[in-house]
DNA sequence: TTCTTACATTGTAATCGTTATAAACAGTGT
DNA sequence: ACACTGTTTATAACGATTACAATGTAAGAA
């Protein structure tokens, strides 16, 4: 399935000409695979056995150009460094502010929120950006045992 | 009404032991009576004027003491600077992908999203935060005269 | 009042994520 | 083979934010 989600996503790719280099594929492949939703940094460190010459820019500047396509996400989380999100279906993420933990959730689409914003603002909505913050499980337990 | 606001603000500082010093009032009334939504750069050369050896460093410390006493909201958007937004009632940002104007709008709280994440995840919930990109009429306009 | 202590501010250096730049390196089409 | 265009690499630069040490200042105890 997630070896569809990749075919996918490079015809997408070399439908808009962009050229498929073994390192976007390399970083394609490791977004797919990831439960994680991984910092650039991540991604450079994961695939630097593969190609030990690749430099970081290299994973910045293809995750720029996957997120002109459309296919990857950027998650501003806080002042530490970005982090990345393969678009699959339509998800939310929760984050734990211990941890720095995320977890995906469905939910369907607030399209009422965006309609009411155009309205009311005037702006041409493009997209929304919904995420929940507290205190995963795993921390929770750990600050219960502490007292 | 901004002075109850300011008034109320203080008070609640004053009641977790932080000491209310010129800079802070400063600040937390430029933010006050700021429509916009500041950088700590902008309140630093706002404040320029009056406290003319104020370092950045005041500004960054105390925009951390008026997050943590829950005053203020943190914006990271995008890769630039972030944000910083005086709390008031319960409302959410659209935000112009163009020129990055930040405009605010009323939506009743998504506490249905809230509950049901939380039941799915097993987290404890605190906040959440949402945010709509598009573009704004001006920008709009702009692009139109382009073509 | 004066001393003491704890918190605040200041100035500057350091950190860290990200981007710019220039050179070397493919692929693709002629 | 040649030119062209997009890609990677390596490194320098940038800019926002923080850490740190020194100085300043308010409040409470003696």
């Amino acid at each position: 399935m997630s070896e569809v989600q990749l075919k996918d996503a490079l015809d997408a790719l070399k439908s808009t000409g962009v050229r498929i280099t073994p390192q976007r594929h390399a970083i394609l492949e490791y977004m797919i695979h990831s439960t994680t939703h991984p910092t650039a940094d991540d991604i450079y460190r994961a695939l630097e056995k593969t190609f030990p010459n690749m430099s970081v820019a290299t994973v910045y500047n293809n995750l720029r150009v996957f997120r002109k396509a459309g296919l990857v996400k950027e998650l501003t989380y806080g002042d530490s460094s970005s982090r990345f999100d393969f678009v699959t279906h339509d998800h939310y993420h929760i984050i734990c502010n211990d941890c720095g933990k995320i977890v995906d959730f469905h939910y369907p689409g607030l399209d009422e929120v965006e309609h009411l914003a155009s309205h009311v603002t005037g702006f041409q909505v493009d997209y929304h950006r919904l995420e929940i913050y507290g205190t995963c499980q795993g921390c929770l337990s750990k600050t219960a045992k502490a007292q």
